[in-house]
DNA sequence: CTGTTAGCGCGTTCAG
DNA sequence: CTGAACGCGCTAACAG
């Protein structure tokens, strides 16, 4: 409305500005990327053009330039549940890292199910992501991931398959959670309970190990006893593996510790349900933290995990495959650390 | 390595495919496009570059396609906050919606800074998407989503600021929080404070205009008084908020309505802190709702807002616009409910 | 009927 | 400071 040439309220390709000043694409291009004076261009001529600019807009194609330059400044990030409290914290981490960098982060989740986990990479692939950070729900290796692209960089986070090709960073599973159990067994002074989702998982293989570890170098014979499991890491799995305690027509362990919050969150559930209220003497171990916990009057042990470390970790990774720097270490193990919840002191 | 042309490892692009099977590239396309009837390619060619494709695989760069498309069948949602339950599963639903309609969706959060959000948004628009879902942090007015793109479809979520150009989906506040506070202050047979974050939001205003409805209805003279507020949405304000009950030297409220996870989250840590646990008998309200809501020992009543009607409806707007079908309702308000936690009963 | 050719879209690159 | 080719899938027009 207020300029002739094309459409007023939109910005302006380099073409159409090229056409609106009267100068060439490539030289309309150098001042807008700021190469000015690299190039020479008359001060004028940079005024004439920057003027312009300033008073219709630019609109640069992503697209176009993508197309040309193979690279997208895009990184995918593939996560299992958003809903999880880790993987939202790894998420924003990892967003700062690519806002700095000018890049931008394109999250998807797989809700653990390897069809929909196939078909995010997929889509991010085709896509052109320049790397991609995942918490894989199977082994990567089955994954299309290695044929996905002619260079992808890929980083594994918080599960590492066994032999994975790629870079992984992870947080300790087997050594806090061996510090975490017999932390209990020395509080609880008896048999503490693990109630375990995903076993075949890694991270979660490992989190046996430690348990076991402890458990049996606290004397007690039969540490697989102790641990129950379920295939899924949901709320609902996490009351399922507490009803099996009632369904003894027994009661809730004294002592256990819950492989996620979701685990937690379902056992918690479940013993409300089933007694109406905690028992103040229950002694919890969890992994990952959550504000609320604080407000649950028992005492909670909670492992927490490293998000911000884990998240940079992964990004330096990713940035020199990107820029062709093999990365030194193949597998980063982040430590983590054993915290008290605020009611933990009654 | 196994055949002699390009790069084995790696699927092959249209061009590759059609020099490899002496077929021109639009033939091939037409295959790969499933549109080889149509077009009548002979049965027996239509074989060979299936076979070939079914050995090699191959690479569609949808950023080729675009660029000639002008569609990239991606859609954007910004968010404030991921760490927030409520955007958390919007996200999760949304994603559902794109996947099943062959899209990918990319997400981006502001951390509630106006900048944040600007980039994300340039960032995503620049790349192409399609149509973006969004629950600004400011008034979206000023933000250059208008200037961003020639046919961006816009959805404007969870905040409808007043004169905004884009369809709007919202849950309800006034009325399920007037119907909240009214319940509680019936239980609690006295007043009820409204402790209160971003109360410039317009989500945050309704909540506000229904607490002081129900609480002028229920004969409070100054609602103003029994409302405190606090410019941030996270816990430290929550605890901010709760601390200043204790800095009058006085107690916590009997009954209390939070505007948020976030805030109810700090509010009852810094109670917690303060007295060393929860009092039994504290009436609490909150909006939105958690699993561990459910293992607090307090009678908590939280209102549940509807994310999978909000992102269905979104979606549908969202699509509507890309259609070029205009949207019908240009403000659609999903209802809440009131929902009590587990422990509630006791 | 069966398939091909030519140019588009737009920022980038490099020889002029 | 400019011109022309390039990347790669899409589409209309066209030949055998």
């Amino acid at each position: 409305m207020t300029n002739g040439s094309t459409d007023a309220a939109y910005a302006k390709t380099i073409a159409e500005i090229a056409a609106a000043t009267g100068f060439s694409r490539t030289t309309v291009r150098f001042v807008i990327n700021g190469q000015a004076e690299r190039y020479r261009i008359k001060s004028e001529t940079k005024k004439v053009i920057e003027d312009y600019v300033a008073a219709h807009g630019v609109a640069i194609s992503h697209v176009a330039r993508s197309l040309r330059t193979r690279r997208t400044d895009a990184i995918g990030l593939i996560v299992p549940d958003l809903a999880n409290a880790f993987f939202a914290s790894l998420t924003a981490e990892l967003e700062i890292h690519c806002r700095r960098s000018g890049r931008v982060l394109l999250t998807a989740s797989s809700q653990e199910d390897p069809e929909q986990e196939a078909t995010a990479i997929a889509g991010l692939v085709e896509r052109g992501i320049d790397g991609i950070v995942i918490a894989p729900c199977r082994s990567p290796g089955a994954s299309r991931l290695s044929r996905a692209g002619r260079r992808l960089a890929v980083v594994v986070v918080d599960r590492a398959f066994p032999g994975s090709a790629w870079p992984t960073v992870v947080g300790d599973n087997a050594g806090v959670t061996a510090e975490l159990t017999a932390s209990m067994i020395a509080t609880a002074a008896g048999a503490v309970h693990f109630l375990c989702a995903c076993p075949d998982l890694p991270s979660i293989a490992d989190r046996i190990a430690g348990f076991s570890q402890a458990t049996a170098k606290a004397g007690f014979a039969h540490a697989d006893r102790l641990i129950r499991t379920h295939a899924s890491d949901t709320t609902e799995a996490g009351r399922a593996l507490m009803r099996g305690f009632f369904g003894d027509g027994g009661r809730p362990p004294l002592a256990f510790i819950c492989s996620s919050l979701l685990i937690l969150e379902g056992a918690l559930q479940e013993i409300v349900a089933a007694m109406g209220r905690l028992p103040p003497e229950l002694l919890i171990g969890t992994f990952d933290y959550h504000p609320l916990l604080d407000a649950v009057p028992n005492r909670i042990l909670s492992v927490r995990q490293d998000e911000k470390a884990i998240a940079e970790k992964a990004f330096d990774y990713l940035v020199a495959q990107m820029d062709g720097r093999p990365a030194q270490p193949l597998h980063v193990v982040v430590p983590g650390r054993i915290v008290n919840t605020a009611s933990a002191v009654g």
